[in-house]
DNA sequence: AGCACGCCGACT
DNA sequence: GTCGGCGTGCTC
């Protein structure tokens, strides 16, 4: 008989709280309970049973109320969780609560109903629907269920309005709903396109996996037909009676996307991510979990969809930067997701045309398979050589080349669609005067305005600050001021000066930052019409544009020579996915990447021998360097508003260090930005050259960061496996 | 993270 | 004279 429920609460501390089982139940792990937790009333989740608690007797609360018949967390789910909690140093009940479970599932209260309500006629309404009583929508709502019960769905097709009429004919006692637990039956009703031969090797090696883990790598050229392959290795799943997750990256969860797969698998197919409502997204996650959810559909968050018939993972564009969470819990969902699938015993599919160096050096070890697909389907053609275009020297207007206007000039002439990259967002990222030199500057951030010309204000890309323009320099007083550089907001404005006839459209954060905009903007492009496209890395992905035969990167160079050891990566895979996305069957494209730096060799190596080669040498150069994903870092990163108190706390915890002779660390140092949104960051960096020499190291040192004197003066937090190191 | 307790400035 | 600034401590 367990003395102490050991329970995890939404606070960002990295433990449990005791407290006594309710009189003579015992909770299972898992399940939500209700507890008084300092002044006020928490829900937890039970994580463990214990003998005895460490806090004395008399300090321990009763839990208030159990939440759960049977625990809402169980089996491989409670346990991969465990092991996330422990690998990324999460607090178990912000994983738990904030993270795993959707916000709705927080409250304490009833689960959501999960099926639709299915309407009848009871024996008074089939009275009343045979005197032919009630009029109006009610009459109609009566003669419908007359013919039969019908679902929700069924009625807001069939009688659009209807819901007032049924509340009215419930409340006489005419009619009556239930829930339906099952869900209207869905076919197919389209038909699986013919494979081509890699694609049928591609199905038949992860197939023959199926009931038992096997990663693959599917490397797949845009336009070889990946999707197609998730598809039938979803039927095959499906099939044997098994449900399929299916993880995309942030931008690429498009409509569409949900309404193909519908379409070809014939399953119910929910989708699970957080713009969702938070009652249909708790809906989609129990559906998932009493196994209703046949295809589950999601962004990051999606994998901690609780999987009981678990067949299949996809992660679909493997390399994608939005799997890593970036603040809280700093979990990445792709490396759950592997270990998820090891867990339940299934396949899982690493796609990508670009994949991730850690993925390429796991198949390197032989611990994944690679599948590729070299051919391209239907409509696609071989994706067009990139050219360099060598601004050196040359006249540029508008930060754009004389060979990238005329060949912008030929496309417009064709009636096709450009797309044109500029990682600046705004009109000038630099406010300055001629006279004085002054400069328009975060005061919070010591880094320069960018002028928004169309909000008419200067805006600080590193933190939410806003000024107006000034008329006149605040420096001098004169009439000096000169705006400098070319954001995306500008180049829209020179392009549609310059093409009068063909609509410019800027994709930016600024432009989209409704939701749907993205859709909204894009979308009515699928049909070919004459367009230019100009706008930041998130043009990169999402839809495929059919005339669109002229891609541009205004500039290289930043990313030839950052700082940051991921950066070559980054590029490469940004250059062959835009690059990707030029051409189709019957129209050649062009892929003009302007840069300083034509003889680099990293874009040597990209143009003339491939992306895989390009790979093979960077993890060559990060073997020799020791850099991931030949080692394992942790990164430690605090700011404050004092300067001195970052510096303590990091010189602290650097003493903290357990002695090792496979732990290394640089730092303390200043992050990247130093300042930003008026807080002073640093950050120490962990390395060591296997996974268990990191981490047998971190829980404790996390634990004595705690303790520390100065923790409490700054905000501090673990990022396990960084992938940015700022 | 929330929340309360606890001592020092500009306001009705 | 008070409202409220955020430093410090605590949550079984």
């Amino acid at each position: 008989m367990p003395a102490v429920l050991r329970i995890a609460l939404p606070v960002p501390l990295p433990r449990l709280f005791d407290y006594l089982p309710p009189e003579g139940a015992n909770i299972a792990p898992g399940t939500r309970v209700q507890v008084p937790f300092g002044r006020g009333v928490q829900v937890g989740i039970v994580m463990e049973t214990a003998a005895q608690s460490s806090v004395p007797t008399a300090q321990l609360k009763r839990v208030q109320r159990v939440l759960d018949d049977e625990p809402l967390l169980h089996g491989e789910l409670l346990s991969s969780l465990h092991w996330a909690t422990d690998y990324w140093l999460g607090a178990p009940g912000d994983v738990l609560l904030n993270n795993a479970l959707p916000t709705a599932l927080r409250q304490a209260k009833p689960w959501p109903a999960l099926g639709e309500e299915r309407w009848r006629l009871l024996d008074a309404g089939r009275a009343a629907q045979q005197e032919g009583k009630r009029r109006g929508r009610s009459r109609a709502l009566l003669d419908l269920l007359a013919e039969g019960d019908l679902r929700a769905s069924e009625l807001d097709l069939r009688l659009p309005g209807w819901r007032d009429a049924a509340r009215r004919l419930h409340k006489a006692g005419l009619i009556d709903s239930e829930i339906a637990l099952d869900d209207a039956p869905t076919a197919p009703t389209q038909a699986a396109p013919e494979l081509n031969a890699g694609q049928r090797d591609a199905v038949e090696a992860v197939a023959a996996t199926l009931g038992s883990f096997a990663p693959f790598l599917l490397h797949g050229i845009t336009g070889s037909g990946k999707t197609e392959v998730y598809i039938q290795l979803m039927e095959r799943t499906l099939a044997a009676g098994r449900q399929c997750l299916l993880l995309v990256p942030e931008i690429g969860l498009a409509p569409q996307t949900v309404a193909r797969l519908r379409a070809r698998l014939g399953v119910p197919v929910d989708v699970l991510h957080s713009n969702l409502a938070e009652g249909a997204r708790a809906r989609a996650w129990l559906r998932a979990r009493n196994g209703q959810a046949r295809v589950i559909l999601g962004t990051r968050s999606a994998v901690f969809a609780p999987l009981p018939d678990a067949g299949l993972i996809v992660v679909d564009e493997e390399h994608d930067t939005s799997y890593k969470q970036q603040e809280g819990f700093r979990y990445h969902a792709r490396d759950l997701a592997v270990v998820r699938a090891q867990r339940l015993g299934v396949p899982i599919v690493l796609g990508s045309a670009t994949p991730s160096l850690e993925t390429l050096a796991n198949v390197e070890a032989e611990r994944y398979r690679r599948l590729d697909l070299r051919e391209r389907t239907g409509a696609h053609r071989t994706p067009p050589r990139a050219e360099l275009v060598d601004v050196r020297g040359q006249a540029m207007q508008h930060g754009l080349s004389n060979p990238l206007l005329a060949a912008l000039d030929a496309c417009v002439e064709r009636g096709e669609q450009a797309l044109i990259f500029r990682n600046r967002r705004g009109y000038a990222p630099l406010l300055m005067c001629h006279l004085c030199g002054w400069h328009a500057e975060c005061p919070r951030c010591e880094k320069p305005l960018a002028l928004h010309q169309g909000r008419q204000r200067l805006v600080c890309h590193h933190c939410e600050l806003e000024r107006p323009v000034p008329t006149v320099c605040p420096g001098c007083g004169g009439e000096g001021l000169h705006r400098q550089g070319h954001g995306t907001e500008r180049l829209e404005e020179a392009l549609q000066t310059r093409y009068v006839d063909t609509p410019v459209l800027r994709i930016d954060r600024e432009t989209t930052r409704r939701r749907d905009a993205f859709e909204d903007l894009m979308g009515p492009l699928a049909d070919g019409r004459p367009a230019i496209l100009v706008g930041t890395q998130m043009l990169a992905k999402g839809h495929d544009l059919p005339n669109l035969t002229l891609v541009a990167i205004t500039s290289l160079d930043e990313g030839l020579h950052s700082l940051d050891f991921r950066a070559h990566e980054r590029l490469s895979q940004l250059i062959v996915q835009v690059a990707g996305r030029a051409g189709r069957a019957g129209k050649p494209g062009r892929v003009l990447l302007q840069t300083h730096q034509p003889e680099h060799p990293l874009l040597q190596t990209l143009l003339h021998r491939g992306y895989s080669a390009t790979c093979a040498q960077m993890l060559d150069e990060r073997r020799a360097l020791r850099l991931p994903p030949f080692a394992y870092q942790a990164l430690l990163r605090a700011d404050a508003t004092r300067r001195e108190h970052v510096d303590a706390f990091l010189d602290a915890a650097r003493d903290a260090l357990p002695a090792s002779e496979t732990l290394r660390w640089s730092g303390p140092m200043p992050a990247p930005m130093p300042l930003r949104a008026g807080r002073h960051r640093g950050q120490l960096l962990l390395e060591a050259d296997t996974r268990s020499a990191l981490h047998a190291a971190l829980k404790s040192w996390r634990d004595a960061l705690g303790e520390l004197e100065g923790a409490r003066r700054v905000r501090w937090s673990i990022d396990v496996d960084p992938v940015d190191l700022y």
